[in-house]
DNA sequence: TTGATATATACGGATATGCATATATAATAA
DNA sequence: TTATTATATATGCATATCCGTATATATCAA
């Protein structure tokens, strides 16, 4: 079933870190997801490697990185639970750090003027 | 964290299906979850024990039946996500079939004047 | 008490999941 | 070209998850 799919891909704790940031901030490369979840590069890109193969995330190369944001054709069911964990997650301690040391990341490569 | 051990939960595609008849009925006994959903008893009273033991479910026993039915001290974002993926999933061709076998049941535990 | 119904749990096996390390590919810079 | 940075994937291991079968417990009826 599509729906317990969509859990599954929700139910870990990386996965929900990331997409709280991208609901956030709407795009980021995984160099800045590392950086804010302070996690091994490989780590994170197996778990955006699976967000964007369920359909939950899409992907686009700009230059050197590849930057990432929420799938925009989402059923509104999913829009909804994607909007009420990613609300959750950021009131989380955990989410709160990751919040922060994106802040504090200088040259995001998102936010560069031709990206 | 707790939101993802909340979709671990939800990540389970009869689970999913027990949630959102519960939604939908309010309370209903292991038996009558056993055949709306026609699966064999050990595997449905697993699930309700996982979602019980998540504080997702409540339960009470009424003689010689146990009652469930959706714990009514989640918090808002539990409910949110509850509430849409019931909604979700009772438009499935699955979900549908286990309404109409609940509802083409008789004399159900449930519904006895003294449950 | 005995038998029948309702529910819960233990067990063993098959499969899925998440991790770190190592390595491969892609783009840029020198 | 060579070196560097960014990203993706393969491998092997440990653990978690789900299942059916078998069995235990609880309630009620006779």
């Amino acid at each position: 079933m599509e729906v317990a799919q969509f859990h599954r891909a929700l139910s870990d704790e990386t996965r929900l870190r990331v997409l709280a940031l991208l609901t956030a901030e709407g795009e980021l490369c995984v160099c800045e997801l590392v950086l804010a979840l302070d996690m091994i590069q490989p780590r994170i890109s197996r778990h955006l490697a699976l967000l964007r193969d369920q359909g939950i995330l899409q992907a686009r190369r700009s230059g050197q990185w590849v930057l990432y944001s929420i799938a925009p054709d989402l059923p509104a069911w999913a829009r909804e639970i994607l909007r009420a964990s990613a609300g959750a997650v950021a009131q989380t301690e955990a989410g709160k750090r990751d919040q922060a040391r994106l802040a504090d990341m200088h040259e995001r490569p998102s936010r560069q003027c031709c990206a």
